[in-house]
Parts: structure tokens; sequence; C-alpha cells
DNA sequence: CTGCTAGGTTAGTAATCACTAAGCTAGCAA
DNA sequence: TTGCTAGCTTAGTGATTACTAACCTAGCAG
């Protein structure tokens, strides 16, 4: 018998509600990403965590209030990183940092977490609405900064003048598709690095915007 | 045989096999865009077109196959006008032409039918085979003539050299997304239209391009 | 008018879905 | 040891799913 208190073990003990409930969570995350949420059954959920269905509802109602609580905190911890490492950039002038910075971002994004951008797409095409809030709350908001800083950069004369928002939209959405048709649609793409990737695009996109 | 040519009456009568075919395709088309594979029910398909379920099987064997005839028409017919309408710049210099028009074909396209792209999305995330094939076929063909376009003139000295692969992908990116962050995400865009995008972004990336 | 058939319906099937009532048991406190 | 309770399971519920067997009927050929 080991008197063990319990490291993280996925042996087949019970575990404390918490813990279960995080394995929960993850084990979710893992399926509504690959399936959707009418995709996936309460019961492979219950399967893939090795406990029985009843277990689920003893902490959350319904498999909507899980899957709210999944999208919910996926979309606000994955635009984290974004308001950490751009802020610095938007207060300067360094126009090759933040771009580089902000490609990177977007990359890395979908590379680390492959799922993030498979929930967020499911989510707003199965009329989540939990997808309008997340692009209020942060896409939103995010790309305001972003066009803010096109903006006064413009202003300054660092920049051509033009409309910022769709300046902003412009550069994410060089990066942003190029992840999306590679991870998404699994389109053959050149064989160059990420940060080849990045290079070669923000070279395009602040050439063109330079006066 | 019929010896009546039938216009397309929208009457409750009955309708010669042909016909109620097509019926069902358009109906079908439209709530597998709305709601995906999983999302729609072969009642509500039925009842859309006035029908009974039974009515659905005579046409097709398996709601998978009436699915997969839709996704492999749609992504046929859907491509068809790019390679009509690019073509004729494919093998001339005109690149502020060229964008131009390509910019303004995926934004119509995604205005005109503006299911094809949430066919398209739920179909890559559902895993549907026939995506893959869309991919391969379409896709990656027209990425390809794109690309070489690019290559040729960035050989000519016309535009700056790079990967062409990349700057193809970068243009179809920048226009691309808006479309998709406006039509699946339902992000607010800022007051311009169609032609004021094109023009900017065009604006952008030639720039960025030319030597 | 009569008979035939293409086009359609009614009324189901077994399987699977989200969700639950009721009870079992590991393991700690005393 | 004994008793309690948090964590879990067994065994279902009614609703909904894709799909089908069997039958009906409008409307044309003769």
């Amino acid at each position: 018998m080991a008197t063990t208190p319990n490291p993280a073990s996925h042996e087949k003990h019970r575990l404390a509600s918490a813990d279960r409930k995080t394995a929960i969570v993850e084990t979710a995350i893992r399926l509504f990403a690959e399936k959707g949420f009418r995709g996936t059954t309460t019961r492979e959920i219950a399967a893939a965590c090795g406990v029985s269905e009843p277990v689920l509802y003893q902490h959350f109602a319904t498999k909507r209030d899980l899957y709210n609580a999944i999208i919910d905190a996926q979309s606000q911890q994955g635009m984290e990183p974004f308001e950490r490492k751009i802020e610095p950039y938007l207060a300067g002038n360094d126009d090759f940092g933040f771009l580089t910075a902000l490609g990177e971002l977007i990359l890395d994004w979908h590379a680390q977490d492959p799922g993030a951008m498979r929930l967020l797409l499911f989510s707003a095409l199965e009329g989540s609405e939990l997808t309008q809030m997340f692009v209020e709350r942060h896409a939103d908001v995010f790309l305001s900064k972003f066009s803010g800083y096109l903006g006064r950069r413009m202003e300054e004369g660092g920049l051509r003048r033009m409309n910022p928002g769709l300046a902003a939209r412009a550069f994410i959405g060089m990066i942003g598709h190029y992840a999306m048709d590679r991870q998404i649609f699994g389109m053959r793409v050149e064989d160059v690095s990420d940060s080849e990737v990045v290079e070669t695009m923000v070279g395009i996109y602040l050439r063109g915007m330079q006066v």
C-alpha cells in the first residue's frame, strides 16, 4: 500500500475533485478541437478520461456548460501572450521589431497549440455565442491597438498614409492565412522555417508600408 | 421522358426526378453551410424541401453521399471563375491588373456565395476526405500558377527575388483573411468598399514586391 | 374509362444521444 | 475496528438519429 499523497500520477486511482475536473477539461479540449461540439459525445469524453459519464455531470451541469467553460478559458489564456509581448512595442517606433515579434507570435500560437484554432473555428461555425465575445473582447481590442500604432506611425511620417485598420488586417492576414492553410487545410507548404516565413512577409509588408 | 419541359415552379406538385434532385441539393447546400454535416439532419432537409425523408434516399443512398456530392460540385464550380478570369494575366506582366483582378475575385467569391466558405471550412474541420481532394486539385494548382507567375516576374526583374510560394500566399492571405474575419467571425470592419480594400492591399503588396 | 408506374407517404426500425436515479466503495477520522 | 463521505459505477430514461418496408396516388398512355 502506497501512502504517497498524490503526485500527478496517471494511475486509475481516485482523484481529488479539482484534479478530476482539470483532467476532464484537458481531455475535452482535445476532443472538441478534433471533432467540434456536435461531433464529440459525452461518452467519448468520459471514456478518454477513464471514468464513467456521470462523473462529468458532477463537475458540469450540461455538455454545453463544459464546452463554454473551455472556450472561455481558451480564448482568454490564448490571447495573453499577445498582450504581453506586443505591449512594449506599442509606444515605440520599431516597426521591424514589432512586426517580426507579431508574426512570430501568430505562428507560435498555431504551432504550440494546434487545437486552439480548430476550437475557435468550430465554435464560430457552430454558432457558439462565446465566439462573438472573444471577438469583441480580444480580437477587436488587439486589432485596434495595432491599428492605433500604425496610425500614429503614419502621422509621424514613418509609414505611408492609408486606412490603418485595413493595413493592420493586411499583415495579420498574410501570416494568419499561411498558418491556417497549413493546419486546417493541410496544404503542403514550402520547405522553409517559420522564421523565414516571418522574415519574407515582414519584408514585403514593411517595404510596402514605408514612405 | 417528359413532354412538358416544366419551368421551375415552386408549387407543391410532383416533380420529375431530376428536378426533385436539384431541389434537394440546393436546399441541402444551404443547410450544410449553416450547420455542417453533423449539425444538419435528414429530417430538416426533407422538411425544407417540402417532402418526406424517404424521397432523399431515392436520390442519394446515404446522407454522406448527398454531402459528398455537394462538396464535390461546389468545390469544382467554385474555382471555375478563378481559372477563367486569371488565365489572361498569367502570361503577361501586368502585375497591378493581375493582383487587382485576383483580389476582387476573392472578395466577390465570399460576397456572392457566403455559404461556400462555411461549407469548405466545415468539411475541412469535420474531416471530409473531399477537402484534401479540393486542396490538391484546385487550391494547390491555382497557387502554383500564381507562384509561377511571380517567379517569372522575379527573373524578369519586375519583382524582387524571394520565395515565390510565400509571396503568393502573402497576397492571398491579406485579402482572404479579411473576408473570413468579416464573414465567419462577424468582425466589425472598416466602413470601406470592397474596391477600396483591394486597392489598399494591392498598394501595400505591390510596393512591397517591386524592385 | 382503365391500368400502369413514377413520385410520394405513413409508420416504423435499431442505434445513439445527453442526462440521471440509486447505490457501491476506498480511505480517512475517531 | 467502525462510521462517514467524497468519488465513482451500474443501469437505466426519453428523445432523436439515419435509414427502410410497405403502401398510396396523381396523371398519362392506350
